[in-house]
DNA sequence: ATCGTTATTGCAACTAGTTGCAATAACGAT
DNA sequence: ATCGTTATTGCAACTAGTTGCAATAACGAT
């Protein structure tokens, strides 16, 4: 049976060259529990790689998402944050505390089929950020004082 | 029966001024037929305020969209871009060619509903972008020609 | 109509992110 | 192991977006 390529092979494959730059800033993404700012990043990858710019971290970015390797994610307040692509999930922001939550990518696949079916379109994007009220600000809320 | 206040009124009420600058702001996005970037939304309505600043741009647009008069969508390439909050709809961004496609906000209606049984998150934004393939380029993709 | 409170603006200095171009270095072919 | 092609990097100059602070001006109260 054939060998299935990872992604790192299939990058190469298809002309991409896998530099100690976008290796060590995906291995960075790979570590991290959660989201990095692309500063973030910088200032852990140029630790290894002492010449390193910001222009090429913004850049890896970029194309890393591009590719799926890594998911980007708008969660308010301006900034893109990236984090590596290692399960589908999406998240929930509350738009009062900000706290945040997962919620997995299968309760939007039911979704993605209704798109399908509507428009033609194959959706893959796979990471979105929903707003709004988590439950506990939904009650002080409610509870009226003052 | 108790006079609808406008989105306005609200504002007021909540103890928010409306400056000139936010209500020509405003005014810009509800003319426009589509997306604007803040510069481009800068670049006109310096004209009616010629003392406005970009930083002021900013700052209304961000306090529009939280207000929800105005939508923040992420249509790829980074940059932010704004929308009179006219009627709840999202949009399908091809990733091969660019085309784009609103659909409606009914269509997300069912998922909100879920998050809410299942987590207690009441949803209330209301702009997503969802990136995927349009029909024809995957048709395209599919004939294998090359 | 005038006044006081204080949210909002403009300013200026900043941080974040982008782009064109020449130099570098992956990587397939020899 | 070496070479050539060309994708990617670093650099530098740029554009985009943010923030603190003093001055301004909305707007409710008189």
């Amino acid at each position: 049976m054939a060998k299935r390529y990872s992604d790192l092979d299939w990058l190469r494959e298809q002309g991409y060259r896998l530099t100690p730059q976008r290796l060590a800033i995906l291995e960075v993404l790979k570590q991290a529990d959660g989201h990095l700012s692309p500063t973030e990043i910088f200032n852990q990858v140029v630790q290894e790689i002492p010449g390193l710019t910001e222009a090429t971290v913004y850049r890896t970015l970029n194309f890393l998402a591009e590719q799926g390797l890594v998911l980007v994610a708008h969660l308010g307040r301006g900034q893109l944050v990236y984090e590596f692509a290692e399960h589908d999930h999406h998240h929930l922001v509350c738009r009062n505390c900000g706290e945040m939550q997962e919620i997995d990518h299968r309760q939007l696949k039911q979704l993605y089929d209704n798109f399908l079916d509507d428009t033609g379109y194959q959706i893959n994007t796979i990471h979105a950020t929903f707003f709004g009220f988590c439950p506990e600000c939904i009650a002080n809320n409610r509870s009226g004082s003052k």
